[in-house]
DNA sequence: GCCAACGTTGGC
DNA sequence: GCCAACGTTGGC
């Protein structure tokens, strides 16, 4: 059964032009540093799902891209890297804390922007528009997946 | 830059 | 296990 995810990118560390740019427009998604996101990785995506790329922390936020999960979860490197903004120090090589998937762009969208989404009635409930939620990967139910498809007008996928 | 909301840490 | 203090997210 394909599911549905948002994922937060801020533009300014991977835009949806970033990720179309990379080899397939596919990004491993690094910097994941929340357990609730992570476990959703780890425990419920399958290569596949359906993904709304939504870019966060800039002047219009919103959902620029339609993408899929691309890959099963594997260690995030970053957290092995002093340089990095994204090290962590207790984590180790032999148990790694932290984990990503891969997230392939299908298509760029329009920005479908928060205001807008707030608007739609039929995306009451749509879980990344909860006040005070800030999980940066959230699941998305088929009925806001159709919705956000119509909004977009678009294809299903 | 502000601040509400939430997650994590660490002393007890 | 509790909870205060602190850090982070992310819209505005």
């Amino acid at each position: 059964m394909t599911k549905y995810w948002l994922m937060k990118s801020e533009p300014e560390e991977c835009s949806v032009d970033d990720a179309l740019a990379a080899k397939n427009s596919t990004v491993p998604w690094v910097g994941v540093r929340n357990y609730q996101a992570r476990n959703f990785m780890r425990d419920a995506m399958r290569v596949g799902d359906g993904v709304l790329f939504y870019h966060s922390s800039c002047a219009e936020p919103g959902i620029v891209g339609i993408a899929q999960v691309a890959s099963t979860p594997y260690p995030d490197p970053t957290q092995f890297d002093p340089r990095s903004p994204y090290y962590d120090a207790k984590s180790k090589p032999d148990e790694p804390r932290w984990l990503l998937v891969d997230v392939q762009v299908l298509r760029k969208t329009r920005n479908l922007t928060l205001p807008e989404l707030r608007a739609n009635d039929a995306l009451a409930d749509l879980v990344v528009l909860r006040k005070g939620n800030r999980l940066s990967i959230t699941p998305v139910e088929p009925q806001h997946w159709r919705a956000i498809s119509k909004l977009l007008g678009n294809p299903e996928r």
